[in-house]
DNA sequence: GTTCCTGCAAAGAGTTTGCAGTTCT
DNA sequence: AGAACTGCAAACTCTTTGCAGGAAC
C-alpha cells in the first residue's frame, strides 16, 4: 500500500515504485485519469498547458512512455481515423473493443467476453503468451448510416 | 471478368474498375502479391527497385493508398513491435488475428471463427456497420518463452 | 548531494504534396 | 489528345534525443 494516501491513483503506484513524482508528471497523471478518453500526445499536451505553460512535448511523450512500460497505459492506434498519432487510455480491467466511426470520427467503447475468448484461444492454440489484445473496428455508426 | 486475362489477380481488378496499369504499380501489385507477408512501404520500395531502379518512395505510398482506397490491401500496425511503420497484406477472406511476438518480433496468424463472432455481436449491439476487424495481439512465443 | 527529470532545440522516422514532364488508354 | 501517373525535391507530422540547468528524494 502506499504511504502517498493523498496521491492519485497512477501516482501512488509510481511512488510505490520508487519512481519520482514531478510537477509536470502529477499534472499529466491527472490528466490522463481525469479524462475518460483517449488522449493524443498532442491533446495531452494542450490540456496540460493550460494548467502549466512551460510543459513541453518532450515531457508528454516521456511521460507517457513511462507510464506504458509501467503498464499503466495503454498505447492504441485507432485505425487512423484522422493522422497517425497514437492515442493512449487507462489499462482496463475489461478487455473492450475500440470502435472507429468512418462517418464522424468517435470512437466507441464495447465491451464482450468474446475478448477474452480470443485470447484463451491463442494462448492455447499456439502456445503463446499473451500480453494484450487490441480489437479495433473500422465501421459507421448508426447516426452516420443514417445521415449518408 | 477481366479481359486482362494475363494480367495478375490484382492487375485485373484495377484494369476493371478502369484504374490505369503503368509499369510501376504491375511491378508492385507483383510483389505484393507474390510475397506472402506484411510489407512496409519501406520493404515494398527496396523489393521494387530491384525490379526497376527508378521507382520512386511516393510512388510506392501512393499505390498502396489507392489500394487501400480499393479496399484490395489492408493496413495494419501491428503492435508498431518495430518501428512506427504501417504493415500491409492482401485483404484475406477468412478473418485472422495477428500475434507479434515481443522477443523475436516475428509475426503470426491465427485463424479463428471468434473474430467473426465479435464482428457479429459489434453489428447486433451498437447497430453500426462494420467495415474491418483487426485484432493484435501482443505476446511471447514458444520460442523466446524458452529463451528468456 | 546525487540521481533523475525537465525544457529547449535540433534531429529523426515515416509519409505526403506540388510541380513539370511522361505515359497510358 | 487528354487525363492520369511519375520522379524529384521539399514539406509536413509525429516522435525522439542530446545537453545543460533544475528539482526530487
Amino acid at each position: 500500500m502506499s504511504k502517498h494516501t493523498n496521491e492519485s491513483a497512477l501516482a501512488s503506484k509510481l511512488a510505490d515504485k520508487g519512481i519520482r513524482l514531478t510537477r509536470q508528471r502529477r499534472t499529466l497523471l491527472d490528466i490522463i485519469e481525469t479524462s475518460q478518453g483517449h488522449l493524443h500526445a498532442s491533446d495531452l499536451l494542450t490540456l496540460a498547458r493550460e494548467q502549466d505553460e512551460r510543459i513541453d512535448r518532450a515531457t508528454v511523450y516521456r511521460t507517457l512512455s513511462l507510464l506504458k512500460g509501467q503498464g499503466l497505459v495503454e498505447e492504441l492506434d485507432l485505425l487512423h481515423l484522422d493522422g497517425s498519432e497514437h492515442h493512449y487510455e487507462l489499462k482496463a480491467q475489461t478487455s473492450h473493443v475500440h470502435i472507429g466511426c468512418k462517418g464522424c470520427g468517435r470512437i466507441f467503447e464495447f465491451q464482450s467476453e468474446l475478448v477474452k475468448e480470443l485470447e484463451s484461444a491463442v494462448r492455447r492454440e499456439t502456445g503463446c503468451a499473451v500480453e494484450s489484445v487490441r480489437v479495433e473496428v473500422a465501421a459507421w455508426c448508426p447516426e452516420c448510416r443514417k445521415r449518408q
